[in-house]
DNA sequence: TTCATGAGCAACCTCCTAGTTGCTCGTTTT
DNA sequence: AAAACGAGCAACTAGGAGGTTGCTCATGAA
């Protein structure tokens, strides 16, 4: 477990959120909910382009397994709205793993200035 | 496209890059990359648990191609070594996007405050 | 009440992906 | 020189992912 501040991700745990963003229809509709908050699946669906409803709720199905959005039915139709900790979470990850990167590279700067 | 600081990101251009690092052993070998820095492919192969030395290859192809890693040979094996710019622009989209809804957070509660 | 609309379910298809094995080639090492 | 090691290439396989169609059901609007 790698604890980065107060998100705790493991890796194992954020490859499947990665995974799931890795489709640009999942992704177009990631951003949409991020840019305009709670929509129902219909409105969603203009984010996959010539994609079916099933299609787009199939995609909604597998952002809501990895637990980036959830969704409740509202009489006909069925609202969806970003979970932001998961988005967060990763991001940190993202954030943690170029750190080290940064870091390593901070190290190899010092030790050729040494040997200069 | 969207413009969010320095580096440019548009959505279809990160998708494909979430898409490499959603496998579990890709994502490791990144992490690995950026903690212990240039590596060959024989010591990757550890972070790939069971999986063949082919296996393995296949996957720093697929990180290749998404300009996440380069490579260069060097008598017999193989040296790897992350690109960052990859990684930090996917950081920042990640960062953008989620600030997206922070904003929309905050825009939610003001409305909310006014009203009471 | 009738009809249109949004949604759920199941079956199906196609293609890509992750993985394998087998072989060959060049480079170290002994 | 011979053996061992890392790598590249090609063919193949199993399974999952993305997508579809067809049908049914409930709800909201005419």
């Amino acid at each position: 477990m790698l604890n980065c501040g107060d998100s705790a991700v493991n890796l194992s745990g954020a490859a499947p959120i990665f995974s799931a963003l890795g489709d640009p229809v999942r992704l177009a509709i990631v951003a949409r909910l991020c840019k305009d908050g709670p929509l129902p699946t219909i409105e969603l669906k203009q984010c996959a382009d010539g994609v079916s409803r099933q299609g787009v709720t199939k995609h909604l199905q597998v952002l809501e397994e990895v637990g980036l959005v959830e969704s409740d039915r509202t009489g006909r139709d069925r609202q969806w709205r970003l979970q932001a900790q998961q988005l967060v979470a990763v991001r940190d990850y993202l954030g943690w793993i170029s750190a080290q990167w940064d870091q390593r590279l901070e190290l190899l700067r010092a030790f050729v200035e040494d040997d200069a």
